[in-house]
DNA sequence: AGTCCTTTTTAACATATGTAAAAGGATTCC
DNA sequence: GGAATCCTTTTACATATGTTAAAAAGGACT
């Protein structure tokens, strides 16, 4: 790496992705960059284990992980993010309990840590850093919503032939036993469903 | 009603209920004043329709209702709303878009809106009003991912039951064939797990 | 190539939920 | 009070998904 270049050149893909949502001051930005650093995972590694109260929020620069948990003792992925998205244990980053979920590296990925200590403090200065976040979340929620109507009231056949033409990579690139419990089904029933075809 | 009571006087519930996530200025309470107004609504009627843009978020003073919307021909509950609860179709709120949702009362109600284009405009005046709101649709999105842990990994006689224990008001107040499209099964499922007890 | 380990598929059977139709109860309205 | 309507339950049958176990396929490593 350029040991010239400033640290924000590293952030670059986390500023695009943030003025899809709100435009920053370069001083909310410079103050933005001093509480990002970035994190190197190996594949099927935790970024984050369970049982931690998350205060961290990441932006997946390479590589692509999941969010996962324990129900009655079987894994379960609740969600995947890929390049150029964010992830966070909501549940717990929002309300500071410890978190029932992990995140897990599904290959060699390239993080963007945002502290979420600190961000929350910036929240004061920058009220538009506050402004972007809270964009950023309301988008998050109205997808979770559609998630809900796309769990409650589809068949699981339904739901993997919408991951495929939504997104086509995670069908590539995840194992599909995660993407079984993702569309909250058992691998014997996703491997039937793909049998049909 | 007190002609002489400041209209304040009708808010009181609602800003009891702000003061669980921030205390506001008086300042900041009198603008918001200046953008709610109170409905009354019958049993059975709809609050705000299918096909239309939601641009008012509503406090339930009195009464309940549903977010409901049609799936195949179907009419499927999204969501109830009881007294001292916060109700709008968020997919809509933030997007812009018209929402394929509608909400209708189940008993004799009250709300309170909030006209939601003249709240983002105070946003920008009163970062402590932004903030409250931001601090309220972050509990709506936490509430809405266990939500989905709830539907995906519980059988739907585990979530009547669920709903029994934490909501049992809902099931003396709500005809059972709401009850049984928000559990996401149908009437005669629901019937069953019903006679079981 | 061969072994070990993980992932995926297949099979057989059990269970839960859906669909359609009918009957019984409850409520509303005149 | 009676008719009409809506709500809930029941029945019978169809289908989807779960469970368990075993076989097959694929990867990683020596």
């Amino acid at each position: 790496m350029n040991p010239e270049a400033p640290f924000h050149t590293n952030l670059q893909p986390l500023f695009q992705y943030f003025e899809t949502f709100q435009n920053l001051s370069s001083d909310s930005k410079d103050r933005m960059a001093s509480i990002c650093s970035t994190v190197q995972i190996p594949k099927n590694k935790d970024l984050q284990s369970i049982g931690h109260t998350c205060r961290t929020i990441y932006f997946v620069r390479k590589g692509l992980c999941r969010v996962y948990y324990y129900k009655k003792g079987v894994d379960i992925t609740e969600s995947f993010a890929l390049e150029n998205s964010l992830i966070a244990r909501v549940e717990s980053l929002f309300t500071g309990k410890p978190s029932k979920k992990g995140i897990q590296t599904l290959e060699d990925s390239e993080f963007i840590g945002i502290a979420s200590p600190a961000l929350f403090d910036l929240y004061d200065q920058f009220p538009e850093i506050e402004r972007l976040f809270r964009k950023i979340f309301e988008a998050a929620y109205v997808e979770t919503v559609h998630r809900i109507e796309n769990i409650q009231f589809h068949t699981a056949e339904e739901r993997y032939n919408d991951l495929i033409k939504n997104s086509p990579d995670l069908l590539q690139r995840v194992p599909l036993k995660h993407i079984a419990s993702y569309l909250g089904i058992t691998q014997v029933s996703l491997s039937r469903i793909r049998a049909k075809y």
